[in-house]
RNA sequence: CGGGCAGUAGCGCAGUCUGGUAGCGCAUCUGGUUUGGGACCAGAGGGUCGCAGGUUCAAAUCCUGCCUGCCCGACCA
């Protein structure tokens, strides 16, 4: 892509209404614009990270058999009376009344649809273990939303929803998501720390809020400092090994506050590895059972013919939260680095002008056509500001490499440098190669 | 929903107290000079001053009502 293209309308002066670092640079690059309070209009930079995350966070679930549908935003207000939600869910609920004057909402979560389309469906104990998901638009009309795109009333989130037989079972696919989860924040370039939590309206009795650390979260959390350093990678996803990962976390005190007990946390975690600071909330699993099938009245038939519900468990995560959270994770001096994996573009390619002198010019393009045709995601800054301005739009837009063309480039050398690191000097096929390495690492 | 602050050009702001017909910086457009950390010169365009009503010869400015946004709190992925 050429710059000179690109949709994307950077400011320069940081608009006021934005406090939090992750809100100003997501307006001063160009990647949202508000709608009104809580709503966003995302804009091509944000909406490109966004459908990255996204995609990462579909992989991750694919890979531990989970199976993607897509339910719709609106629903009827029926199957949500009854699972008793309607009342209880109270004013974070958007209601709306269609022509008919017919009961509507916008869904907040779709435990109730979800499990009507199940139970229309699924007849016998041997359809089950399931694991469903969406990746949808949700809309919690928020009493203060703020902090852009971190807690707004309309937000993009991948919820999956599971079905067993059993306890047991049900907890096997729970330590499914369990891991499906650190792989893909993981893929995110963010260590995310699990923690006990309160399940909130959603209701049950197991649940882990997925915690990364950031001095702008609005979660207190108390946890232990080891772990942080539990490596993920050694562990598949076949049941034993997830369930050893499992017991591993299990081991470590990690909490939010509203399961905060000064006294055990004393008694458990030893001065120095007490780790007391803030963090984000980026995804919640629960384990519910029956608190739907019940009275929605959704079962299986079994081997002797009796009925049982199946039980069930939800599994969040916050996609569009999680453009904004990865920012405040990572933003560092003024300068905003895209971990490879969600980047807006793998590498920027930024030529100096000189008068009469458009050498280092079609060198770029050179460059970038050759990227491109090893289907490198490049953007060529085919405009003529200043060096320096050019430096200050990249330290905003993120992109994790440069290539710059001046005056330490010759034909066949090039300056390669690394946003906010080291710079080398090095050939175009030695680029390529570090470049397509970054991918599969980050 | 309680408490506080604010709405003037795309963005950041001044002007409001003390009423006299709207200004600055950045951005944008034209021409020229520049090009390794947000350049310079010359010129240009852009605003029913959040909305409605009132007071006045005259309202961005005073009065009344409303709308919108932000911050703190209570509540949440």
């Amino acid at each position: 892509m050429y710059l000179s293209k690109l949709f994307i309308p950077i400011l320069k002066d940081t608009p006021s209404e934005a406090k939090v670092k992750s809100h100003q640079l997501m307006l001063r690059a160009g990647m949202i614009r508000q709608s009104s309070a809580g709503i966003y209009s995302w804009l091509p930079m944000g909406f490109k990270i966004m459908k990255k995350i996204e995609q990462i966070v579909r992989e991750e679930q694919n890979k531990i058999g989970a199976q993607e549908l897509l339910m719709p935003t609106i629903q009827s207000a029926e199957i949500w009376k009854e699972s008793g939600r309607y009342d209880d869910y109270g004013e974070e609920m958007l209601r709306i009344k269609d022509r008919q004057g017919k009961e509507m909402l916008y869904g907040p979560t779709n435990e109730e649809l979800i499990t009507e389309i199940f139970r229309s469906s699924i007849k016998s104990y041997k359809s089950l273990p399931k694991l469903l998901y969406h990746i949808q638009w949700k809309f919690r009309d928020e009493l203060r939303p703020r902090f852009g795109v971190m807690r707004c009333k309309e937000f993009f989130m991948k919820d999956a929803y599971s079905f067993d037989l059993n306890d047991d079972e049900a907890k096997k696919s729970y330590n499914k998501m369990f891991f499906a989860y650190l792989s893909t924040f993981k893929r995110l370039g963010l260590t995310a720390i699990p923690m006990a939590a309160d399940t909130g309206p959603i209701g049950g009795d197991v649940s882990h809020e997925f915690i990364i650390l950031a001095e702008t979260g609005e979660s207190k959390i108390y946890s232990d400092k080891r772990i942080l350093n539990i490596d993920i990678s050694k562990h598949g996803n076949e049941n034993n090994s997830i369930e050893d990962l499992r017991k591993k976390y299990d081991e470590f005190y990690a909490v939010t506050d509203d399961k905060f007990d000064k006294k055990i946390f004393e008694k458990k975690v030893k001065k120095e590895n007490q780790l007391i600071t803030k963090g984000i909330e980026v995804g919640h699993i629960f384990y519910f059972g029956d608190k739907y099938s019940k009275p929605l009245n959704c079962s299986v038939d079994l081997q002797d013919g009796k009925k049982v519900d199946v039980k069930m468990g939800s599994y969040g995560i916050g996609v569009s939260r999680l453009v904004g959270a990865i920012i405040e994770a990572k933003f560092n001096n003024n300068i905003m680095k895209w971990p490879s994996s969600v980047a807006p573009y793998e590498v920027a390619i930024i030529p100096t002008l000189q008068k009469n002198d458009n050498t280092n010019y079609l060198r770029a393009e050179k460059i970038y056509k050759s990227l491109v045709k090893s289907n490198v995601d490049v953007l060529l800054d085919d405009t003529d500001e200043h060096l320096s301005a050019k430096f200050k739009k990249f330290d905003l837009i993120g992109i994790p490499f440069q290539i710059i063309l001046g005056s330490k480039s010759t034909d066949d050398k090039h300056e390669f440098k690394e946003l906010n690191g080291k710079t080398e000097i090095l050939t175009l096929e030695e680029i390529k190669k570090i470049l397509l390495n970054k991918r599969n690492t980050n």
